[in-house]
DNA sequence: CTGAAAGCGCTTACAG
DNA sequence: CTGAAAGCGCTTACAG
C-alpha cells in the first residue's frame, strides 16, 4: 500500500509546526487562535493531499479507540444478526464501530474473545454471555471495565444488561396454549445453567401448576447446544412416535430449537394446530412460512440492541461527576409480545 | 475502568529498562540474549500484575492492526451474516479480528463506511459492493489498498474478487425448469447495474432464447431494494391475479425476492409445483417450510469466506519478492449448485 | 497569535 | 549480555 500522508507532511509542505494543523483539522483554531487565512491553507492541503487522520494514533493518545465489541453466540444466527445490525446503526450515530465475535456458547472461547477485544481496546463490550461465565465477566466488573449483557444475565453478578422478561413470557405462553384448550403441553429447552432458560423453564412449570396440568418427565425436555439437530430429532421421536400420553403441544424455548423440531413434525405428517399446538420463543423466516404460520414470543432485536447501545453511551460519554459513585447499574427487562397466528387455535377438548 | 497496567509499569517494577521487557514479552530474549532468569522474572510480574500488551500502541508502530474490514449490504441478511460467520472464523486462525458495516446498497453510506474504516487502519477491506462504488473502490487500486470483493463485481474494475458463475447457474435454472415442462418462465430480479445482477438476467435470456420461449414485457421483472415489499407484492398482482399469460414458473433472482415473492403466491393458495414452479438463488429457512420445499441455486457462503480471506492473507502475508510486480489480482469464480428439491417436479404440458 | 516539546505504549536498530 | 534512544502519528498544556 501508499506512505499515508501524515499531520507532519502538511506540516513541512506549508513550513508550519504540526501543532497548528492538528487545531485546524479538529476545528480548535479558536482555541489556538490560529489566523483564518492560515486555518485555510491547512484545511486546502489537506484536503489536496488526500489526508486522512491516523485514528490509531489518536486512540494511543486518547486511550480512547470510539470502538465497541460484540460478542454473541454466533453471528449467523438471525437473532443476533438482527442485534448486530441494530448496534450497528446505533453505534454509527455515536460515531462508535463494532467489532465481533461468536462464542458458540463456550465459555473459553468468551474469555479468549474478552481478552482479544480488551487487548484492542474496545471501549466498552455488548455481550450474550455463555455458560460459566460469570467469573470473566465479574473480572470486567472488578476492573470497572464497561459492559452491558444482552439476552441473558447472572443472579450472581451486578451488571448492565437488557432482557426480556424470560419467565412471564414462558408463563403467559402456556396460559395461552391451556386456554386454546391444550392440556399436553410440553417444552423443549436448551440444557444449560444460563438463567434466562431457567426462567423460561421456570414459567412454564409455575403456569403447569397453577393449571393444575399433570407433569412427569416427558413434560420439559432439553436439548444440548452442539447437538441440536440430533438431539430434537431423538426428544421429537420419544414423544411423537408414540400412542402412550403423546403431547398436544409444544412450546420451544428458542428458534433454532423449533426450526429443528418443526422439521420433524413435517416429517410425521402431524396436523397443527389440530393435533399438535406450537408457541415458540424468538422469530423466523421459517415461522412465517411453516404451513401453520407459527404463535411466538417476539423479543424485540430492534429495543435489545438499542438499550445496550443507549446504557454504553451514557456510561462512557457522561461526565463523572454526575455519577458520584460511579458503580451505577442499569438493567432493562422488556416486555415480550406474544404474537398469536395459526398454529395454536380454538381446540375442543375431547371427551 | 482502571489504569491498565503498562510495560513500563513492569519495567519500573523489576528496575530494568522497557526494551528489555518488551524483548522477552514478544519471546525475541534470544535476539537480545537475555538471561534466562530475567526473562523468567519478568514473565512472572507481567503475570502477576495481569499485564495486556496495548495492541493500538503496536499499530501505531508498526502500521498494522491485523484487522479486516467487512462490508456488506446488510449483515442482518442470512446470506451476509453467513459470511460474516465464516470470515471471522478464517480471520481468527490468521490472528486477525473483523470490524463489519452496512452499505444499505447505498453508494454514499459505502463511501463513509470505506473511509472510517480506512481511518481506523484496517489492513485490507472484504466488500459485497453496492452500485456505484467503482469509483471509490478503483481509488483503494489506485492507493494499493489490499481488498477483495464478494458476491459482486465490477467489469471496469481489476480487482480481487470471490463469487459464483451468476450467468450460468441462471442460465441452468431456467433449462432445468423447462426441463420439467414449464414454459411461461418469468424471472423477478433486482433493479440495478450490478453486474452479478445482470449475468442472472442474461443467463435467463439466453436460455430463454435457446429454449425458443416467447419474452414478452412480463417475463423479465425487477425491483426495488428499498421497496422491495411494496414492489414485489405489485409484480406479483400484475402477473397472477390475470388470466391471460400468466407465468408458469418463477426465478427469483435473491432470497430476499423469493421470500416477498412466496408470501405473496401463499396468499393467492397457488399449488406448487402444478400451477407454477419456483427457483431461487441462495439459500434460507423460508425454502425450506415453505410448503413445497424449495428447488434453489446454492451460493457457498463457506468457500466464500474462506476464499476472501485466503486471497486477503496471501497479500498481506506474503513477502514482496514473491510478487514482483505486486499488482497481482485473484479472481475466483464459484460452481453454483443447483438443489433439485419439490417447487418445480415434472409437469405434463397441457394441450 | 504561534510553535517547541512532551507524551500516549509500544518496538527495535544501535551503541556500549 | 543490557539499556538508552528514537520513532510510529497524533494531541495539548505550556512558554513565548
Amino acid at each position: 500500500m501508499e506512505k499515508k500522508v501524515s499531520i507532519k507532511d502538511i506540516a513541512k509542505h506549508l513550513g508550519v509546526s504540526t501543532a497548528l494543523v492538528s487545531y485546524v483539522l479538529n476545528n480548535k483554531e479558536k482555541q489556538a487562535r490560529v489566523g483564518p487565512e492560515m486555518a485555510e491553507r491547512i484545511r486546502a492541503t489537506a484536503k489536496e493531499m488526500n489526508y486522512q487522520p491516523n485514528l490509531i494514533a489518536r486512540s494511543l493518545q486518547s486511550g480512547k479507540t470510539r470502538t465497541i465489541g460484540l460478542i454473541v453466540a454466533d453471528i449467523s444466527n438471525p437473532f443476533f444478526s438482527n442485534i448486530a445490525r441494530v448496534i450497528e446503526d446505533e453505534a454509527s450515530l455515536n460515531n462508535y464501530t463494532v467489532i465481533f465475535g461468536s462464542s458458540d456458547e463456550n465459555a473459553e472461547k468468551s474469555a479468549s474473545l474478552i481478552n482479544a477485544l480488551i487487548k484492542r481496546q474496545v471501549d466498552a463490550l455488548i455481550i450474550a454471555p455463555a455458560e460459566n461465565t460469570e467469573e470473566q465477566l465479574s473480572l470486567l466488573s472488578q476492573r470497572k471495565f464497561p459492559y452491558v449483557l444482552i439476552d441473558r444475565y447472572f443472579n450472581t453478578l451486578d451488571a448492565n444488561g437488557v432482557r426480556i422478561n424470560n419467565f412471564l413470557a414462558s408463563y403467559k405462553a402456556v396460559k395461552h396454549l391451556a386456554k386454546q384448550g391444550y392440556t399436553k403441553i410440553c417444552m423443549i429447552a436448551y440444557q444449560t445453567k444460563l438463567p434466562h432458560m431457567e426462567d423460561r423453564k421456570q414459567g412454564f412449570l409455575k403456569a403447569m401448576e397453577e393449571l393444575q396440568l399433570p407433569l412427569h418427565e416427558n413434560s420439559l425436555r432439553e436439548s444440548s447446544y452442539e447437538a441440536i439437530q440430533e438431539d430434537v430429532a431423538l426428544i421429537m421421536h420419544q414423544l411423537l412416535d408414540t400412542k402412550k400420553e403423546r403431547p398436544d403441544s409444544f412450546l420451544f424455548a428458542t428458534n433454532s430449537l423449533a426450526i429443528n423440531g418443526l422439521k420433524e413434525i413435517n416429517k410425521r405428517k402431524i396436523v397443527v394446530p389440530d393435533e399438535l399446538g406450537i408457541i415458540s420463543f424468538d422469530e423466523s423466516d421459517a415461522f412465517d412460512f411453516f404451513y401453520c404460520p407459527l404463535t411466538y414470543i417476539n423479543q424485540s432485536t430492534e429495543r435489545i440492541g438499542k438499550e445496550a447501545v443507549r446504557i454504553l453511551m451514557n456510561q462512557l460519554e457522561k461526565k463523572p461527576e454526575h455519577s458520584p459513585t460511579g458503580l451505577d447499574t442499569t438493567q432493562i427487562v422488556i416486555d415480550a409480545q406474544l404474537v398469536t397466528r395459526a398454529s395454536c387455535r380454538e381446540k375442543k377438548k375431547k371427551e
